[in-house]
DNA sequence: TTAGTAATAGCAATTGATTGCAATAACTTT
DNA sequence: AAAGTTATTGCAATCAATTGCTATTACTAA
């Protein structure tokens, strides 16, 4: 897996720090499918090394996420994590009934990034784009109308 | 001030009960200058009523927020709440370098929401939007470039 | 290879937000 | 107006996430 020598590559040229923790986190991470709480994150790391600390897993994550190895996914009110989609970004819609994430590509958004940056010059963050509602299997459900927050 | 009055009819009307609590809260918002952060209406309610508990505000707010009465606007990573614009829903950018929120039409989405509808079924939650970035008056300063999450 | 240094881990404490539960108070019905 | 019903409050406990601090450990340079 190559993807493991460009982050430590990474980590390398930010100053960073090489430990096993890290690691874990990583191979978790990358060997889960798809998006992963971090309960789940800390978990399945738990196993690898039972002395990993939550903390270590939030501040990894975070550390992940400005080299941008993962992306932050907001679904319902916990943060989940994913690897960084190599093949350009995407975005998120988050089925708020289901609780499913639908990718969502860039190009969707473009336009409205170019008109609030004529209009207001307002630079939106946009690159790691999360929208909640109801998917398509999920509509005339009950559920969307008995929101809760 | 009709508002009141307003807000009343509505809790009446769900079946909601009339406290004075509540109408401490109101009034609190109501009288403050545009979106207050939870910990703000707070301090300034325990004014009006020292006994005044912080999960009480929560509680209002939430239930007002559900019945419409105040909107929710995430600033930066506290909830802040404003009183919900009567000429329309309006949404919000909020410049992470100075924290200050603008007001942004419902029609800059109107497309968007359009497209997920057709492409993919998928029925946005809208009603109470915000975009994070940086506004046109911190442009260019470096502050942009630190962020921390 | 070893000593020095600075980043990181682990733990506990803290924060913002929410929730369970018993006592209270607002509304309803008589 | 009084009693009964039930939503709501207040408090403490809890949850997800973050942070302060010290001991440890990864890296650097001798």
């Amino acid at each position: 897996m190559i993807k493991h020598e460009q982050v430590i590559e990474t980590l390398r040229l930010k100053g960073h720090r090489l430990t096993p923790q890290r690691m874990i986190v990583l191979s978790t991470i990358a060997s889960g499918d798809g998006h992963m709480g971090v309960d789940e994150v800390f978990q399945a790391a738990k196993k690898a090394y039972p002395y990993m600390d939550i903390a270590t897993v939030y501040r990894t994550l975070n550390l992940f996420k400005g080299l941008g190895v993962v992306t932050e996914v907001a679904i319902g009110d916990r943060l989940h994590f994913e690897l960084t989609d190599p093949d350009g970004h995407h975005h998120h819609m988050v089925c708020r009934a289901c609780n499913g994430a639908f990718n969502l590509s860039p190009h969707y958004l473009a336009e409205f990034r170019e008109t609030l940056n004529k209009e207001f010059g307002f630079e939106p963050d946009l690159e790691h784009f999360a929208v909640t509602g109801v998917c398509a299997g999920c509509q005339d459900t009950d559920i969307k109308t008995n929101r809760t927050h």
